[in-house]
DNA sequence: CGGGTTTTCAACTGTTGGTAGATAACTACT
DNA sequence: AGTAGTTATCTACCAACAGTTGAAAACCCG
């Protein structure tokens, strides 16, 4: 362990989600250089001196979106094939950074949210880096409260089953869903009323949840007695 | 994104856990030199020019244990604080790695294995990377088939009973571990039999794990429908 | 007031997992 | 052998959890 090594450059990548009209989306940026000239990057760039990576992220994330409206921020993995740049080694670390639902961040002018069900061409490994953040945010949502972060500070429980269906890739029954965050108390009802659309209908109660910082709430632990 | 930038220095450690003699113990050499002489550390080291994370980190386990032992190796972290190393700044990538039940590998002089209730002093931010891969540890139980690595090619229940209940940090009822864990297939019974111990009793059944590769089989993606 | 629409709730069901106690298969000792 | 001791295995029970269904509630509009 002595001063010699070998020295690398580093950089945090953002996946940064958003469900969009019903859609979970991915926001991205065109290359207009090469390497990967005109294909669609996730956000993100080096490591400096005296920075974590956490801050690094939120710094590259800051230059594409508004920072207030990243409701949360967590690692998610590194990279390190030594190709992966064709230009030089760059290790890089991923970030996975959920903005609320309804947010409209003003983007760059290269800068626009995909789908990730349409995901366009992707320069690097950016594309399986996707895959990792939506395995990750799909498992979250079944044992923690990540929804949080994609929902507003109100909602109807129709509003959240859409938006989990979105994140989920499936469809989701609200009688379960509303039960199961209730018992959990994961989500809590407040004292509003949606105000009834113009269609007609009995106008929706507003629910919150209880925490929006993480908590793994799920008893998904098998194996340990009840007491 | 010019060819300008800070570079850094990056290391893999790995979190070798194994359980001996019923506790869950963790693999760590102690420091001969400052920093931190005379406190134990992770073993681990330098990423070279052409490696990637993962083969940087068998590379250096080699070192300390022999790699046919290593049943599961993992990504488990980045650590990027930029004063870890007070020498000068080095990133690390903690990997978890899982040594069978009953292996002896021959160690170092420097080397030893610490239960991880019961740990000495540890250098830079070593203590803390083994309370994540802890954490991970007994997720990992829970709901995927991650026994394997830590479980000898055929067990009687009562053995993996105490693995489990070593690794997990609490009492673990054997009629409910064989239950759950044949119904999901993780484990199923071979023709063999335990030979009586001397103490006597019913001889037991041996069973063995179905797949001995990483398998997510716990049913805990609520929101789901049955069709 | 009655039909259309959306939300909410209650009841039923199958599955999972924790507990307790009975039964099976062995050793050792008398 | 017979009996006590020991360990393993199995079944039955029960509570909690989660998916489904359909009815009731609360609004709109004509």
């Amino acid at each position: 362990m002595g001063v010699t090594g070998d020295r690398f450059r580093h950089e945090a990548l953002g996946v940064v989600f958003q469900v969009r009209e019903d859609r979970l989306s991915v926001l991205l940026w065109q290359r207009a250089l090469s390497p990967f000239a005109g294909a669609w990057a996730l956000p993100g760039g080096q490591l400096l001196a005296a920075e974590r990576l956490g801050t690094s992220a939120s710094r590259h994330l800051a230059a594409k979106v508004d920072i207030p409206e990243i409701a949360h921020l967590e690692q998610l993995e590194t990279r390190s094939d030594p190709v992966r740049d064709p230009r030089e080694r760059v290790l890089a670390t991923a970030y996975l950074a959920l903005v609320t639902v309804g947010a409209q961040p003003r983007l760059p002018a290269d800068t626009a949210w995909h789908p990730v069900d349409a995901l366009p061409a992707c320069a690097f490994d950016h594309q399986s880096i996707i895959g990792s953040a939506r395995e990750r945010l799909r498992a979250k949502l079944s044992y923690t409260n990540i929804g949080f972060a994609l929902a507003p500070e109100t909602f109807t429980i129709a509003q959240l089953r859409d938006l989990y269906a979105a994140a989920l890739g499936h469809e989701v029954s609200a009688t379960n869903l509303q039960r199961i965050l209730t018992r959990r108390e994961v989500i809590e009802p407040t004292s509003g009323q949606s105000r009834p659309t113009s269609a007609g209908g009995r106008p929706a109660a507003l629910y919150r949840f209880v925490s929006r910082s993480l908590v793994v709430t799920n008893p998904f632990a098998a194996f340990r007695p009840r007491d």
